[in-house]
DNA sequence: TCTGGGGTCCTAGGACCC
DNA sequence: TCTGGGGTCCTAGGACCC
């Protein structure tokens, strides 16, 4: 192994691609070099790939949720914020386009683009469907490119192949690289040397900070720590003693300590999966709420079979109207992801929690403890014989859903929410009837 | 009778992210 | 901005054990 090669201190500037000036100073080779990748109002940005008529105008998506998912650069000019109603769209900015979400579409462009990163960098993390980060350091010499040359390709790559725009940071921890990326937006792309973050951190309110969230903000405000390099200056005894162990983290990283790890291991592995609805009007209707949750329980016992996972435990909630919780945690006997096991359990809960003359706004199941599948027991006189039976009946749906590529088969007790869903405009409810399966 | 110190496991709930 | 639908991790505190 080579000794850590000196560097000069000369500071040098560059303009990014966008021609803003970035400082860019040499990056002493220990150092971790992480690139920090983010689309600029992704949603928004596929819809205009797909139909390039839309470019320059403001645009939303979120329409069959009616609130605003994203929204355009130009839409936020006019000073439309996510999560605004689009009944309020509709009625106060009367021109904005609003598009009903494509979430297909949306993760085809996603897996695009991380290939494309995955051209030069092997280690890359999906973080979610419009970020990723990558583990540069020490591809500077194969490449034959400085980092920054790289992440420009990238970029180039993204903008020319995929008629997107992203941002694109780089720094030595991924804290510092999703500053980095957030510094220049859209289609920027910022370089943050650890010598130098205190001077972007200057400029960065604390709850800015990934991690850092608007109750901890306001804790550290009455502090009097107002920006990031505020937060820099605390020494760690200090972060120890007010904080918990995240914000250690948080602090190391703005340091250009890296404790924070690259995971590019593909998301198999859930500890849980959670399956909720909110409606409006909210309701008491006890049928329907009660095939809400029956729906939930079959479609998240549907993704925990896809990911081979039984859940040892589960929740059911109910939201009320003024946004309160009620939930019931459920042990099962043993785990399983037949929801055939899970609803008559549930059954008894929700009767229990569900009262009389309360509105609810939102029904949710959460399957907990999720555990790698396994082969049950042959106990041909337990109950154990019928949750495989069970597992058979739906490994054997599954399949057939996979290829028509749509859910065929339902339970009775899902009746009423499919129903719900066709007259909300959705499927015809009279195909579906043919396919429900009663118990 | 009165009482210590330490460990583990579990749950509820808070806080955060996109 | 009266507020959608997924997730993750951490901590405090109780139960139980020696």
């Amino acid at each position: 192994m080579s000794p850590p090669k000196e560097t000069n201190n000369k500071i040098n500037t560059a303009k990014s691609s966008d021609g803003t000036i970035v400082k860019a100073g040499p990056i002493v080779k220990r150092e971790k070099v992480i690139l920090h990748i983010d689309g600029d109002a992704f949603f928004v940005g596929v819809e205009i790939a797909k139909n390039p008529k839309l470019r320059g105008l403001p645009v939303v998506t979120g329409e069959e949720r009616g609130i605003v998912s994203a929204l355009s650069y130009e839409a936020k000019a006019l000073g439309i914020t996510r999560g605004m109603p689009i009944f309020r769209v509709k009625r106060e900015f009367p021109k904005v386009k609003i598009l009903p979400g494509d979430y297909h579409s949306y993760v085809e462009y996603s897996t695009k683009m991380f290939d494309i990163v995955r051209r030069y960098v092997d280690d890359v993390e999906e973080y979610s469907i419009d970020e990723c980060f990558g583990e540069l350091t020490g591809l500077d010499k194969p490449l034959g490119m400085s980092y920054r040359q790289i992440a420009e390709r990238i970029k180039k790559e993204v903008n020319e192949e995929l008629d997107l725009s992203v941002s694109i940071g780089l720094a030595p921890t991924k804290v510092l690289a999703k500053v980095a990326s957030n510094w220049v937006k859209p289609n920027g792309l910022t370089v943050i040397e650890s010598a130098l973050a205190v001077d972007f951190l200057q400029k960065v309110p604390i709850k800015k900070i990934w991690g850092i969230g608007p109750r901890t903000a306001e804790l550290l405000n009455r502090k009097d720590i107002m920006t990031a390099k505020d937060f820099y200056d605390k020494d760690i005894a200090w972060i120890k003693l007010i904080l918990s162990k995240p914000y250690e983290t948080i602090w190391q990283e703005l340091h250009g300590i890296s404790v924070m790890e690259i995971d590019s291991a593909p998301k198999t592995v859930y500890s849980s999966v959670q399956k909720t609805r909110s409606f409006h009007p909210s309701t008491n209707d006890k049928t329907f709420l009660w095939s809400q949750l029956s729906k939930h329980i079959e479609d998240s016992c549907r993704k925990a079979r896809h990911f081979n996972l039984v859940p040892r435990k589960f929740s059911i909630f109910l939201k009320t109207k003024d946004f309160e919780f009620v939930t019931a945690l459920i042990l099962l006997p043993s785990p399983s992801n037949s929801p055939e096991i899970l609803l008559p359990l549930a059954h008894a809960h929700f009767e229990n929690i569900h009262k009389k003359g309360v509105l609810y706004r939102t029904t949710g199941v959460t399957l907990l403890d999720l555990m790698a599948d396994f082969v049950p027991q042959d106990d041909l006189f337990g109950s154990n014989a019928q949750a495989s039976k069970f597992e058979t009946i739906h490994k054997q749906i599954d399949l057939l859903e996979e290829k028509f590529g749509k859910i065929v088969i339902y339970l009775g007790s899902t009746k009423n929410a499919i129903d719900h869903k066709a007259q909300d405009g959705g499927t015809d409810s009279e195909d579906l009837d043919k396919n429900l399966l009663f118990l």
